[in-house]
DNA sequence: GTTTTACTACGATTTTTATCGTACATTTGT
DNA sequence: ACAAATGTACGATAAAAATCGTAGTAAAAC
């Protein structure tokens, strides 16, 4: 069996994840200057907690000249619905209304996204409904 | 000034406060008898983390008797909301649309809840539009 | 062909959180 | 009075996560 120990990113590793799915393969010099920006850190704790990553099967990385280039290999959308999962329970009793209440209580989002919304709740009714 | 250092609470913590939210004061032996359900864990780990609460301003207490009744001095929304921002920052980025569609999509409300939801929508739309 | 520069490797330390064990103190039952 | 039960206090340890420093290597610049 490959090494998924599948324990959940911790938040300094959800940071790193969160810009190799949005920007795509980075080196460890790509991460550290996008992180040191919010919150200083040396670079060499980067690339420390990056092969650690690696190490725990959440990346994959490979050789380009001498730099390593890591990707993500864990998906983006799992992971957000474990960790939302936990969250969900921890927080809110599980109770994924009042979450979501709250979320647009605090966030409203624009008319736009307000709008899209709704046509999703709609389409989870009826799909409730005709299932079987 | 209080002892007010405003961190948010992990989890053990946040586990004791949910209960003392729902159920209201409680002694340790309360407290620890319901966790304990769930992960087996020492009477003293409970008192010792409440004790850490009080000191970080969490918690509060009273005597009764020999035994110490415990309240949650933080509010229970305050603080979820607080938990909610940093997690909707850390995991979807802000979106808070993103999030409530994820939610919504892993664990569908019922049609009663669903209407509510829409209702609130609604509601936010028009507070939105009349604003100002 | 040295010196500098750009990286990686990895042990070690620090910080935070979680957990436990032991020592005491106060009731309570006998 | 005293033994058993019921609590609290608190130092100590363990476990997990984050951070850093030093050593080493290979390529690039000079």
């Amino acid at each position: 069996m490959k090494n998924k120990s599948n324990t959940p990113p911790t938040a300094s590793e959800l940071a790193i994840l969160q810009l190799l799915w949005t920007k795509g393969p980075l080196s460890v010099k790509d991460v550290h200057e996008a992180l040191d920006h919010d919150k200083p850190v040396v670079y060499t704790t980067i690339l420390k907690t990056m092969q650690v990553m690696m190490e725990r099967g959440m990346l994959d990385r490979s050789s380009e000249g001498r730099k390593h280039i890591y990707r993500a290999v864990i998906a983006q959308t799992a992971t957000q619905d474990k960790l939302l999962d936990s969250f969900l329970d921890k927080t809110f009793g599980g109770s994924a209304k009042k979450l979501v209440m709250r979320a647009l209580g605090q966030h409203t989002p624009d008319a736009k996204e307000l709008k899209e919304l709704k046509a999703y709740i709609d389409s989870l009714e009826t799909s409730k409904k005709t299932k079987k």
